[in-house]
DNA sequence: GGGCCCGCAGGG
DNA sequence: CCCTGCGGGCCC
């Protein structure tokens, strides 16, 4: 059998927000090479072992997940599953070593996390793709049970440098020469601001966000609006993160970070006009009419939100949670 | 190709 | 909690 070889960056076109039912299920979708191990690595251009996936599944009680910042430790050093060291882990272990070479070589690696993870940013069950990450450094620590762990800093890529994958790349082709097109015919800036725009909505319309509008069958939490557009007779949605996306703080693309809201209820809720409430009710700051007007947020069975991201949101835009009169 | 070791599964 | 099973690498 031909050796494995390492490859970067999405594959299969499988978007980030893909959910897989079991480790055999990563491995048959060519995300991961290993059924059961961590770090996933092959031969590089070089004939050198170099990583390209790692699972996340809380396999190692030092790693710390913040999702754009993940701190990993490195395979070995314990009896199977126990999640506890007994020994001193190594360099000389491939994966580590592997790793390693895809910090030096600047690969990135593929992220899938497993749902006994750090629970804000696990699936409930099984695993899911969670996109490219970039190893920013590697050393070696006493860890907590007090021997050697080989550690790992990740960071997540931003979204304009997550690679887009091939489906992507031909409707952003396909856009770009449209904006040539006009732009020659009519000099007008907004057609490249706007195409612009539609790049950035596809690159964000992961499979997490298709999942959520799709519970919601397209409808608004907020307003309940089904804005009917379009041949197939689907409504028009867009998937809003609560905690928005980007930069060292920014919030995680999981289901329960992201709703699913009409053009109109996304912008306000991205500049900070409307806001959640601990109990999942949207509070209107500008309502008409003076005092702010709450309605509940319209919710359903599998669609979990979490606290921690209505909070984060409030945070940013300054609102403490005091005066509800619902 | 066989034997051996390894591992962030998976199920009882 | 323990145990079994399995795929991949690597060495004969």
């Amino acid at each position: 059998m031909a050796a494995y070889r390492a490859n970067f960056g999405h594959v299969n076109d499988i978007l980030p927000g893909t959910h897989f039912e079991s480790r055999k299920d990563v491995k048959d979708a060519q995300l991961h090479k290993e059924r059961e191990a961590g770090i996933s690595w092959g031969r590089d251009d070089e004939d050198e072992r170099a990583a390209d996936a790692i699972v996340l599944s809380n396999g190692y009680a030092d790693d710390v997940d913040q999702w754009n910042e993940i701190t990993y430790t490195g395979a070995g050093g314990q009896t199977r599953n126990s999640s506890q060291q007994t020994s001193d882990q190594s360099w000389d272990n491939y994966g580590n070593a592997s790793l390693r070479r895809s910090r030096i070589k600047g690969n990135c690696v593929r992220v899938i996390r497993g749902s006994k993870g750090e629970r804000a940013y696990s699936p409930g069950s099984g695993y899911r793709y969670d996109g490219l990450y970039e190893i920013v450094a590697d050393w070696s620590e006493t860890g907590r049970a007090g021997f050697q762990i080989c550690r790992f800093k990740l960071r997540r890529l931003a979204d304009e440098r997550q690679e887009l994958t091939s489906v992507e790349r031909q409707v952003q082709d396909m856009l770009d020469r449209r904006g040539q097109h006009l732009t020659e015919d009519s000099a007008d800036d907004a057609v490249s601001r706007r195409r612009t725009t539609t790049v950035e909505r596809i690159v964000r319309d992961t499979a997490v966000v298709r999942r959520v509008k799709r519970w919601h069958n397209f409808a608004c939490q907020v307003c309940g609006l089904s804005l009917a557009v379009g041949a197939d007779g689907r409504s028009y949605a867009e998937g809003a993160h609560i905690h928005a996306l980007g930069g060292p703080d920014g919030g995680p693309d999981v289901d329960s970070n992201v709703l699913c809201l009409c053009p109109n209820c996304h912008v306000q809720l991205d500049r900070g006009a409307l806001y959640l409430t601990d109990d999942l009710r949207v509070v209107n700051r500008f309502a008409r009419g003076g005092a702010p007007r709450s309605a509940p947020l319209r919710t359903v069975e599998q669609h979990r939100i979490e606290k921690r991201f209505i909070r984060a949101h409030r945070r940013f835009w300054g609102i403490q949670e005091q005066s509800l009169n619902s």
